[in-house]
DNA sequence: CATATGATCCGCT
DNA sequence: GCGGATCATATGA
């Protein structure tokens, strides 16, 4: 199967825009030795600007610095003493907007997500964030990666995928913003369970951001 | 400096 | 359902 690479426009947009359009899309995982993995996106959720529950919100720190650069990359940071939490940039520079990437199903590579997480069964490898980045050996090195022209790690176009559930974020008490978008019925959903979905929704994928 | 806290996970009850 | 693990980060003294 040939998909293309999603390209740099399709992260330039709100995050509330590209976060359900993330979902069914393949991530691909190059591991440092060479190692391959793939998986398909099932759950994320988008952090705009002013918007109190962003890591952007209080402005530019050393941490956050690649919120505020080029849409496209990916922003990783270390949490709970032991865990990584991936997201990619969207919107303008230095808007601070992103996508947290919560869970996917396995494809590719279940083995070596196997030895990453220390745990079998595919439910178990990529359902929460911080078992996404342990499966495919993502930690602040890759801080900073370019999804688009970069090599260990990409985005591949496929075909619209089926109906998307809408929600509250996990963790975050507000309603206006129900930013938590992922693929209905999924079993590789997270844990952090917010109840049932406020809405669902079929979204059209832009034309140009399918194969 | 000191301390509170977190976009979490896991094991136990 | 609950609490412990474990520490980078942000904030205030």
């Amino acid at each position: 199967m040939t998909r293309r690479r999603l390209p740099r426009s399709f992260y330039a947009r709100a995050a509330h825009e590209v976060a359900p359009d993330l979902l069914g899309q393949v991530l691909v995982r190059i591991f440092p030795d060479g190692a391959r993995a793939s998986v398909r996106i099932i759950e994320v959720e988008a952090y705009g600007p002013d918007d109190p529950a962003s890591h952007a919100f209080r402005g530019e720190t050393p941490r956050n610095t690649v919120m505020f650069g080029p849409p496209g990359h990916l922003y990783v940071y270390f949490t709970y003493g032991m865990h990584h939490c991936m997201n990619v940039v969207t919107g303008g520079t230095a808007e601070g907007s992103a996508v947290l990437l919560r869970a996917a199903e396995p494809l590719e590579g279940e083995e070596e997500m196997v030895l990453r997480r220390g745990r079998e069964g595919p439910l178990d490898l990529c359902s929460g964030p911080g078992r996404l980045a342990q499966a495919l050996a993502v930690d602040r090195r890759d801080d900073g990666l370019d999804l688009v022209a970069g090599d260990g790690l990409w985005l591949e176009a496929t075909p619209r995928p089926e109906t998307i559930a809408v929600g509250t974020r996990v963790g975050v008490h507000e309603t206006t913003r129900r930013w938590r978008y992922w693929l209905d019925g999924s079993p590789f959903v997270s844990r952090g369970r917010p109840g049932p979905p406020t809405a669902k929704r079929r979204i059209p994928r832009a034309r140009s951001m399918t194969p």
